[in-house]
DNA sequence: GAGTGTGAAATTGTTCACAGCG
DNA sequence: CGCTGTGAACAATTTCACACTC
């Protein structure tokens, strides 16, 4: 397994999707043409992108379904549930913390977090809101892979700082601001403004 | 003006919101090395990219902050304020209404929408929720540019169908399907547990 | 000197096309 | 025969490097 590009790690978890749904419809074999129409890839990419694991198909008759999808899952790293904190308790970290997506694709929220002392001790989805203050004691009694932050700008680069320090692993972050951390840190920002922004260019690109 | 790549336009916005902080700190201009810290680009890249609209710095001193933000607005087509509905008021639906940064940057957010008779007529941030129903009327009369897509997955895609017949332009998908749309609709898919999944394969790479 | 603008080189990603297996 | 696996061709994107201007 050589270099694998970001783009086939990025499509993968979309061919994930399919598989599981062609699995609950009970296909036992799904070929490169209908990986690809979910995902927006061509056939051709699916068997490149597949084949940069290993052979798992079946030349005439395509792959098994149940089978990829847990190789999938195997490259994935989603073979063992992760541990996630929320922190920021506003609207963006509610719809997160009941998002069903999560809990049923191996992430389980363990706690969630926010500053102000008004929401803190309310409960939300099944969690006690805790106050920032306790991260530290926290993380350091029973760390967490992976931190979704969903701060207001302002306080999420403070946020992420401790985090990293607080040894996490990869950051989700939905705060509108680009966040800075060290190479060794898995980070992916969500800024809706930004995509709304990037779709108005295409909205009058079209029109011409 | 050639081919601008879909990736430069993405890196626009990151741009931009450097430029309006800038704007804000009263610098007066700005070089492609300080633009590129924020929205991880190198400074070379920050010169194409910008050179696919234009020439609109000065050599040895940099790019001109105001007008630069003024001219990315201006390629984005932020020069004028776009009208968005959202279809669906769960949490997500919710979250989105009152995310700050879209009335801020140019998105009114004009009615939100939901299935469910019991949400109905609920108010939201000053928006009354109205009948998925009504949106046919609702368009009719005063058409949108872009619908943002909250419903459970199983409804997106007839949402999406609906939403483009109605005449909508750009759709922003939060629900976690892969929507399919004609060609002349830009279409933005924002699917959390899919980027949380890509997170942990590089959360494994890494530790190689 | 500092910093842009830009062809040309290097790299990365996608598509083709076909050999080979079931 | 259908469909995978994959090198080789091609296309897109990024980086380099340097002429040029302020």
């Amino acid at each position: 397994m050589r270099h694998v590009a970001e783009s086939t790690i990025r499509r993968l978890p979309l061919y994930l999707q399919f598989l599981e749904k062609a699995e609950a419809e009970g296909k036992a074999t799904v070929s490169s043409r209908a990986l690809a129409e979910r995902g927006g890839a061509t056939p051709a990419q699916v068997r490149k992108d597949l084949s940069f694991f290993g052979s798992f198909g079946k030349r005439g008759i395509g792959y098994p379904t149940r089978q990829l999808a847990s190789q999938v899952r195997e490259i994935l790293g989603l073979g063992r549930r992760y541990r996630v904190v929320i922190v920021g308790a506003g609207r963006i970290g509610a719809a997160l913390a009941n998002y069903p997506g999560f809990e049923q694709r191996g992430f389980d929220v363990v706690a969630i977090y926010d500053a102000d002392p008004g929401k803190v001790g309310r409960r939300l989805d099944g969690l006690t809101i805790r106050p920032v203050t306790a991260l530290g004691d926290d993380l350091g009694a029973a760390p967490v892979d992976i931190a979704v932050i969903g701060t207001p700008g302002a306080a999420a680069q403070d946020t992420a700082d401790r985090l990293v320090r607080l040894g996490v692993r990869g950051i989700l972050n939905f705060a509108p601001v680009s966040l800075v951390v060290p190479r060794e840190v898995a980070l992916t920002n969500v800024n809706m403004a930004l995509e709304l922004e990037a779709l108005t260019f295409a909205l009058n690109r079209r029109r011409a």
